[in-house]
DNA sequence: AAGTGGTCTAGACCACGCG
DNA sequence: GCGTGGTCTAGACCACTTC
């Protein structure tokens, strides 16, 4: 076991730094010794069964306090092996005024991108696509989704839907979407883009390798055409510790600022 | 009790439509029941001894079921009270490009809005306010947080912070800021915002009414001045199922997202 | 006073990782 | 095979709301 964690519960005043409920004064105080580098990421906590003892807790009441930091991305749990800090994380920005490609804002940080094919391929379109496409009751959609993975932290899921019309061969799309629809000459001008936070359900978690509920973004984005068509409906989940969306926002009626310029 | 929730539980084919953990299948369970309208928006959900009774699983296991709900939303716990199939809630859109207020965004739903506030008054720069505001080392800050309400339920937390060379009395806001900074000439023309996503701490959480860990979004802003000098720092915590973001996007320049990997 | 959610315990079994 | 996290139980006390 490590060393360096081993002084932390022993000192007995633990407790008094908190109030309230245990599970939460146990929680804070191990929050605080990660802020304080009194345990280093990627280092181990001491097992659940040993803070147990330590503390005095029960360890249903310990595994409350670990569980949560779990959930909020501090620490992850791994079954049958321990549990460790999570390695910092810094978060990337994206802008919301441009429209930009995963694989644009990663290579301008410098980091090595990979995509895990989960899905690509002609389907029926779902009731939804139907409508947000505009399509026509006969017409077949493609589907590209993938998890979007940046220095091996997998970081977003993509899920993408183009009518076959604009993309008839998803087989082609290989790094960038956008990429291959102006290969086409079906390449979006503009984009309306819903961000709301959601937790995270089991699944996408599981993908993104962060604790069921842990809160992410969730974007919903509607690509078009210079002619005004439809040409893109993506739903992607981005990891909430991961990403970070940033917009310059302008005064909307102001007589002031027009005058003053 | 509540007559409708009685037959939820005792036809024993409740495990059967789900696999894994109990608690997992016992949570989509109720999921489902809401979703399908088997339960109504506002009325109780069986007690956790009774769902415990009724299931035969032991209470924790329930109330972790129920918990998980909470968090997410669908449900509210009352100390001493019962658990409650929580009201539908439709997202208000934002939009991400102009400036506009709290009060505007409601205004234009037709809801009434209300404002608690929660700290009004000058005191001594945090040190991330300095740096953001770009103060000297013995300026003073006024800082204005609230609650921000709209048919009595809760939907954000407000903190801004503005030097008091622009905001030199901040007892004289009563509803919007930005309008009281507009009468003293200081009024922002454009701002920069980064969203993110954050599962919610004990604090937020109680405040906006939902439970802990709940996602909610994190919204920094700092508002620049036409001079170019920042006005305003604000930190704001939306509720994660109550709001949802709208940006337009422009595509930026075409031959970068080609050749970016 | 009775019932509710909130907290906490002690003990158990499982599947999995690791040496 | 041993230790880990993941799940589950039965029973307890508290503060609170409701009647």
């Amino acid at each position: 076991m490590n060393r360096q964690a081993q002084g932390l519960f022993i000192s007995g005043d633990w407790k008094r730094e908190s109030h309230g409920p245990l599970y939460l004064q146990l929680q804070t105080h191990i929050e605080k010794a990660i802020e304080t580098g009194r345990i280093l990421h990627g280092d181990p906590l001491p097992s659940e069964r040993e803070i147990a003892a330590m503390t005095g807790l029960s360890r249903v009441t310990v595994r409350r306090a670990v569980q949560e930091l779990a959930r909020r991305g501090l620490v992850v749990q791994k079954p049958g092996s321990g549990t460790f800090i999570a390695p910092e994380m810094q978060k990337v920005e994206q802008s919301l005024s441009t429209l930009t490609s995963f694989s644009e804002d990663m290579a301008r940080r410098g980091n090595s991108v990979q995509s895990r094919w989960m899905e690509k391929g002609i389907f029926a379109p779902s009731p939804e696509e139907t409508m947000v496409l505009g399509l026509a009751s006969t017409d077949m959609v493609a589907r590209v989704s993938r998890l979007r993975i940046a220095d091996n932290v997998p970081m977003a899921i993509e899920r993408a839907t183009i009518s076959t019309r604009f993309l008839p061969d998803p087989d082609l799309v290989t790094d960038s979407l956008y990429a291959q629809l102006d290969r086409l000459g079906n390449k979006p001008v503009r984009a309306i883009q819903r961000i709301s936070a959601a937790n995270l359900g089991r699944t996408d978690a599981d993908l993104l390798e962060v604790g069921e509920g842990a809160a992410g973004l969730n974007i919903v984005r509607v690509s078009y055409l210079q002619s005004g068509k439809v040409v893109e409906f993506t739903r992607s989940v981005y990891r909430g510790d991961a990403y970070d969306f940033v917009a310059e926002l302008k005064i909307g009626n102001n007589d002031d600022a027009d005058k003053a310029q």
